[in-house]
RNA sequence: AGGCCCGUAGCUCAGUUGGUUAGAGCGCUACCUUGACACGGUAGAGGUCUGGGGUUCGAGUCCCCACGGGCCUACCA
């Protein structure tokens, strides 16, 4: 049940607390919304579909920085659309993570005291579902609390029986195609996961290194060939020494034997073209088992290949004496008898890349090892085409924001390798292969086969390695939907519309994606890549829990409200540009947040006032009010409400257009902008009277004004604010209202009554007209994309002519305070002024807004002058359309003014200066467009004569000066 | 090695196809505890857009070079 929904609803926020408490409110509102199952998605309901699947967080893991600015987005976009009357569906899940998990509960066992190996596979398995029951809900919960508006009844969990035989479909079909394959190759090693490692989890880091030159010598004669080398350890497992075919240094050697030093073994000195003979010595090393260059030379030359280290990279039997030293212990003491042998012929330093891996950060070792691939090539070029061949409407093709990522992508693709899928892990997608232990057949099946696919022997064993995670992952759009199965859903929200994530998974899994998605369905799997930023430390880094740089968003969201949070990454969420979160950001959102409360104060207590006038509440709580706002007295807008209801319309407009290019900062600037500053700073203020007039119909008018502005701001925030928006709206007599209407005459609402609140409230109430944009009445949304004009359709409102007005008034009473601030005069106290306007419409505007101006500008009256005012007696602003002065003659400072005066003088005169030599020059005029041409002239002439009463001014107060000396 | 991005106010950053006086938040200065809000109000100071060259009637915006910072991809021992 809503914690406000009950009779009293506006009248319990006259009791609202004065400082916004968002640990008050936040977690009933994300309880209600979960328990409601609000934003379940109904896929038989009309209205154009908006979709979207998270990228599933790690089921062990919990909320992070990053997942807090990617939720953000990913709700603010889905709470968006869905208020529109999409047919939206936000898809949860989580990731089973393999590699990453795996390694969490290996820790964890072993801080025990318990090997994982000695447990044995099964057991471990356990122990990681085990783990997974208990620590999996966090980052579910977690989502729940920040309020991220999912379809919880559809969450999905990759490793889930269901994703499994996905997995195995996939898995088999590639296989029959000839897309994955076994084979034995050099592989990445993990020496610490113990497993194989795909290219992208290797990352690269320069480091300070050495080459040690190292001198073979040439069996059957005294000569002795250098090598050069990184790895000294490997040299255990050469089995030749190359040098170029063409290097007339060496070409004497060729076809020699060096005798290789500690090992005491003959190899074969060999040509190749893969020697740079620029480098090192020009004579290489070759170790087939350890350097994928040297594998590839071992293949042309049909060497042996010798692997001379065991798994955890300690040197094997292979290795002769070194047997047993780790890896990095053995090159030192290789170092050191080579030296003693006299054979160590210099040491120098070299920088070179090492790759480490991913997770364990351990240097990876490269590898002879056996394992599973996918074959990419044939898959990544419709992968390519849908991308390359983007187009606006373009079907089955991906639009990729920001643009540059796309050319990165797009790289990518084109020089893909073949992919290791295989892992040697327990924890995964195990893959769908058996030996027959009889005569080495591989059965791969969709179902456990009884007996070997091609002799028929049931002494079967199955490959006991897991897949990658991201093999599983990638197919997340379809697989979450029902595919292989055309179910409703499936066939309802695939392709999706939209994927987000960060721009670090590109490759890893938004590629893989397309790809799959293409393959499998014929249908890209979402229409639109946003790869957002990611969040770093102040000193430019990523954000790293283990490093203790990270921030905990679930500590920050307590402290300043989420809010805060979202609205705080939402307004630093610029495309293409990382993300320095700071206390003063989240303050400063917080006080955004407070602000918004405060105002919606004003509102709630001032309505004993507006009460007192003998109205009726139920006047406000119809929802006509707000189709009809801006509301009239007397057949007449007021100025004001008018001028607002532009900036609104604009604002809208502005934000819509943000959103649905992601660009999340501009929409948070925008509804900063307008509820702060046009809102709160100047309407707020000026209608505060006309709340309580005696003339009970412009008060209607008033209180109608504010809350339907008020409401659609309520809604334009609501996405990047839910919280606030949501717990303040059900205080709004509208909310009451659009209830007590539903309940009259759409009983087959009433049916369905807890989706009348207002976070799904136009997705429920479509048939009351009423959406985000509530009071343009002809924007729902027929049953395709809805129309450009649909979507924007507050123009009417755009009011250019109160924009004007009431710009002029605000210059006016700016000119006013700054006058007021210079003379130093008591905020309180009330003073007359001059006003000289020349401009009869102008003036006339001023005339009939007196009343706010004086009030404002804290003015007592206003003498119209008939001509020019001068600076005699009082201090002047000057626009060219208004004249103002303040004649309070002991304050002035006149070196102050003569300062200012002269100074803004040197100001108009550049300025003026650089307009009359454009304006003169003939290229121009010809040249650049005629509305350039006419603004510019047109400024010019302003500041011509707002320049012209500056220098009287001066002039007039130099003279003064001097008479008073 | 190749590719990409960034360098705008003291700080953190906006600035969409080149076009009036380059914006915001924080910080700073002055005044104000005014019946929504001091997590507040009013007014203000403060950048010539890293440097140099070019294209253009016109450049923070496009091109080239240099300097400084960051990222990604890559099997040079």
């Amino acid at each position: 049940m809503c914690p406000r929904l009950n009779g009293e609803v506006w009248r319990m926020a006259r009791e609202i607390a004065k400082v916004y408490e968002p640990q008050q409110i936040e977690p009933r509102w994300a309880e209600f919304w979960v328990k409601e199952a609000l934003f379940k998605a109904d896929a038989g309901a009309r209205g154009p579909v908006f979709s979207i699947v998270i990228p599933p967080p790690n089921v062990t893991g919990s909320l992070h920085i990053g997942h807090m600015l990617e939720h953000t987005e990913i709700d603010i976009l889905t709470r968006w659309h869905r208020m529109r009357g999409y047919n939206t569906l936000f898809l949860p899940g989580t990731d089973h993570a393999g590699i990453s998990t795996q390694r969490v509960v290996v820790k964890y066992l072993a801080d025990q005291g318990i090997n994982y190996q000695k447990l044995g596979r099964e057991e471990f398995e356990k122990q990681v579902w085990k783990w997974k029951e208990e620590a999996g809900g966090q980052i579910t919960e977690q989502m729940k609390g920040i309020g991220e508006s999912c379809d919880w009844s559809r969450e999905r969990f990759t490793l889930s029986p269901e994703m499994s035989r996905k997995v195995r479909e996939v898995f088999v079909r590639l296989f029959e195609e000839g897309l994955i394959y076994r084979a034995t190759r050099l592989v990445n090693w993990c020496p610490d996961c113990l497993t194989v490692l795909s290219d992208l989890e290797v990352v690269h880091e320069e480091r300070q290194g050495h080459l040690w030159y190292i001198k073979y010598s040439v069996v059957g004669t005294n000569e002795f060939l250098t090598v050069a080398t990184t790895r000294p350890e490997t040299m255990l497992g050469d089995t030749a020494v190359a040098v170029h075919p063409e290097d007339e240094r060496y070409k004497h050697l060729i076809g020699k034997k060096a005798l290789l030093p500690l090992m005491n073994r003959e190899i074969p000195i060999i040509a190749d073209e893969m020697v740079d003979r620029e480098f090192g010595t020009g004579a290489v090393k070759v170790t087939p088992a350890h350097d994928p260059n040297d594998f590839e030379v071992g293949k042309r030359h049909n060497l042996a290949e010798i692997d001379v280290m065991t798994d955890d990279a300690h040197m094997n039997a292979n290795a002769g004496a070194y047997a047993g030293m780790d890896r990095f212990a053995a090159r030192k003491k290789i170092v050191e008898d080579l030296k003693a042998q006299g054979l160590l012929e210099k040491i120098t330093d070299h920088t070179n890349a090492i790759g480490l891996c991913e997770r364990s950060k351990t240097v990876v070792e490269p590898r002879i090892s056996t394992q599973w691939f996918c074959k990419m090539q044939n898959l990544a070029a419709p992968a390519i085409k849908a991308v390359e061949e983007y187009a606006p409407g373009k079907e089955n093709t991906i639009y990729i924001i920001p643009d540059n990522r796309r050319t990165e992508y797009l790289n990518w693709m084109h020089n893909i390798r073949d992919w290791t899928i295989s892992r040697q892990l327990w924890w995964g997608h195990r893959i769908p292969a058996w030996y027959c232990k009889e005569n080495k057949h591989i059965t791969v099946a969709r179902e456990t086969p009884a007996k070997c696919a091609t002799c028929g022997s049931s002494n079967l064993e199955q490959d006991p390695d897991v897949l990658d995670t991201w093999f599983s992952s990638q197919l997340w759009p379809f697989s979450t939907l029902g595919w292989p199965e055309e179910t409703v859903d499936f066939k309802k929200y695939y392709p999706t519309t939209l994927m987000v994530n960060g721009y670090d998974i590109l490759f890893f899994w938004v590629a893989r994606m397309i790809m799959m998605g293409l393959h499998f369905t014929g249908k890209v799997p979402f229409r639109t890549v946003y790869l957002h930023a990611l969040v770093r430390t102040g000193s430019g880094e990523k954000m790293s829990k283990s490093k203790g740089t990270g921030l905990d968003p679930v500590a920050l969201n307590q402290q300043y409200g989420t809010d805060a949070m979202r609205f705080c990454l939402a307004s630093m969420a610029a495309p293409g540009t990382d993300i320095i979160l700071s206390d003063d950001k989240l303050a400063s959102s917080r006080n955004f947040a407070n602000k918004i409360w405060n105002a919606a104060r004003f509102l709630f207590v001032n309505l004993d006032k507006f009460e007192q006038t003998g109205a009726k509440l139920e006047d406000l709580a119809r929802p006509e009010v707000r189709a009809k706002a801006p509301y009239a007295a007397g057949g007449k807008i007021p100025l004001v409400d008018a001028w607002l209801f532009a900036r609104l319309a604009a604002t809208i407009e502005m934000v819509n257009d943000a959103l649905s290019n992601c660009r999340f900062h501009e929409a948070a600037q925008g509804v900063y902008q307008f509820f702060w500053g046009d809102f709160c700073d100047w309407y707020i203020e000026w209608v505060k009277p006309e709340l309580q007039s005696a003339d009970r119909e412009r008060a209607t008018v008033a209180w109608k004004n504010l809350f339907a502005a008020f409401d659609a701001a309520l809604r334009l925030l609501h996405p990047l604010m839910p919280f606030l928006t949501e717990e303040l709206w059900h205080q709004m007599p509208q909310a009451a209202g659009a209830k007590s209407i539903a309940l009259d005459k759409f009983p087959e609402v009433t049916v369905q009554w807890r989706r009348r609140f207002f976070c799904v409230f136009n997705q429920a109430a479509r048939r009351l007209r009423r959406i985000f944009l509530v009071w343009k009445k002809d924007a729902e949304p027929g049953p395709e994309q809805p129309t450009e004009k649909q979507l924007s359709g507050s123009s009417k409102f755009l009011d250019a002519a109160a924009l004007e007005s009431v710009a002029l008034i605000q210059d006016l009473i700016t000119a006013a305070r700054n006058i007021r601030a210079e003379l130093k005069l008591d905020p309180k106290r009330k003073v007359s002024a001059d006003c000289f306007v020349q401009n009869p419409t102008a003036r006339k505007l001023i005339q009939a807004n007196e009343e706010p101006i004086l009030r404002l500008a804290g003015l007592s009256e206003i003498r119209y002058s008939s001509s020019s005012l001068n600076s005699a007696g009082g201090v002047v602003r000057s626009t060219a359309v208004f004249d103002l002065r303040i004649s309070f003659g002991e304050g002035i400072d006149r070196e102050a003014e003569i300062a200012r005066l002269s100074k803004e003088i040197d100001r108009l005169e550049k300025d003026i200066r650089s307009k009359q030599d454009r304006l003169a020059d003939p290229e121009f005029i010809k040249k650049a467009p005629q509305h350039v041409v006419d603004n510019l002239r047109a400024t010019m002439v302003e500041r011509q004569l707002e320049q012209k009463k500056l220098k009287s001014q001066l002039e007039q107060r130099q003279g003064r000066q001097a008479v008073g000396t």
